[in-house]
DNA sequence: GCAAAAGTGTTGCTGTTACACCCATGG
DNA sequence: CCATGGGTGTAACAGCAACACTTTTGC
């Protein structure tokens, strides 16, 4: 164990001596969300090894010495997903990547004993994505999968299945921060592919709050307010029944008023 | 320079090697917001060795080997002004405790070159403060001071003053967070002794905004939300004027429909 | 009395809800 | 033709902004 040979403080000016500090470890883990089949859904790995060996975890790994808390963020994104992620907020960059995605950062957690080996501080990213083809984990598609999250905190929960290390509180705190977020803002977009319709938005609101709105207040509401929806001038019949005009993200990314979730 | 041996990666299963680990120090800083004379303040404290000697600087320190990440916060900023703080959101304790304050994380910084030195995680909280005396760094007033953040941030502000690290991008995160928090929720009372009158509450909001809202529908808006504040039975004319009634903070933490930011 | 701050009443406006209704396509 | 989803119109209603007005203290 290194020895922490913390400075005397001396009127609270001696903030750390830079040739000692405890042993400490940074990792970041990602509580990556889509919408699949009417259902939110979230990316977990399973774990290979112990602690927690056989446990589903979130997919997360070490910062490495010279990169970024969001840079890792988004190279483990992309080792576990092949997604490439958009960390500022409000880009219009999103819709021109076809596997774009929303990429924020969560918390950061590192009570002492959340390892049992060592301490480790996670800083937690919440990573939001359209539907993808499958998860890979490193080509082995057995070690991953996209779980619902009613089955992981719903009324018909599977209580067998808790989560490795604190990833449990993680996730609900992602699917926390989801939920509230696309309230005030358009980030539900970001589940969305690059061009979408009307009903489609619809879908991803009624799947992230596990409600039913009025497919017709609703389409006035996202319309009626400027910056959030772009016309991209075509249309489609994939959902069937009448053509549906496509839309893009707009540049707003601040919704006043907020969109009104139910209290159901 | 220890030497970092992260494990092959086989099947995304094998995360990391708890006997070799980069070498990271973690910190807390703190944003501690506190309103006074009518302007919204923030805690500083002056830097007494290098880098950045002499700047004003957030205050913080290191997490110990021990200790999780809100204890440390806690302990910091118990340290440098004597306040205790409530971590939990919602709790009802804060009026209890004379010098009780919010406290809530952040956001976290690691950008590799934010500390010159050597790699510095730092784990952000913000604490609101009701009015303080005075502050107090190990003794040393010189070395503290409360900073109105319109000199920081506004307008009028003073371009030669700024803050040692990425400490000038925490507190406008942190400002940003109280702006919008106190929108949503009833946090606003954190900035309020443990009894208070309407317009206190209200020249919080004032203060922290920058705006001036009308007294008689911030009155009806506070006083009819359920939960929000709760009649103390006393009443105080410390303000002037007529008596007016003192109420303490209800358990209530979250505000629908919210209170309303006008766009000056 | 006068200034100052606390409260109450009222009116018009904005935005939401609920639902009737029409539109355009696939089968 | 009918089922399906897309989209518009409209009336009832809730909540807020603006402002006139009353209340209760200190000086």
């Amino acid at each position: 164990m290194i020895i922490v040979r913390e400075t005397t403080k001396i009127g609270g000016m001696s903030r750390y001596d830079p040739s000692a500090f405890p042993p400490f470890a940074v990792t970041v883990d990602l509580v990556v969300l889509t919408v699949r089949d009417h259902e939110l859904c979230a990316l977990l790995v399973k774990r290979g090894e112990a602690p927690f060996q056989g446990y589903w975890a979130l997919p997360g790994g070490f910062v490495r010495p010279d990169e970024g808390l969001a840079e890792a963020a988004s190279r483990e994104l992309a080792e576990e997903t092949g997604l490439r992620a958009q960390s500022a907020p409000g880009q219009v960059l999103a819709g021109q990547n076809p596997f774009g995605a929303h990429l924020e950062q969560l918390a950061t957690y590192g009570h002492p004993q959340r390892d049992p080996r060592m301490r480790v501080v996670s800083v937690a990213y919440l990573v939001l994505a359209p539907d993808l083809p499958s998860p890979r984990a490193g080509g082995d598609a057995s070690s991953a999968r996209w779980a619902p999250v009613s089955e992981l905190f719903g009324e018909d929960r599977n209580d067998g299945e808790l989560l490795a290390f604190d990833h449990g509180q993680i996730l609900a705190d992602g699917v926390e921060r989801a939920r509230s977020k696309i309230e005030y803002s358009s980030l539900a977009t970001a589940f969305c592919p690059p061009e979408f319709t009307v009903g489609e938005l619809r879908r991803v609101y009624e799947a992230v709050w596990g409600v039913v709105l009025d497919p017709r207040n609703f389409h006035r509401k996202v319309t009626g307010t400027p910056g959030f929806l772009l016309p991209s001038g075509g249309t489609t019949t994939r959902q069937g029944g009448r053509p549906a005009q496509l839309f893009t993200a707009g540049g707003a990314t601040v919704l006043n008023p907020p969109m009104l979730r139910p209290e159901a």
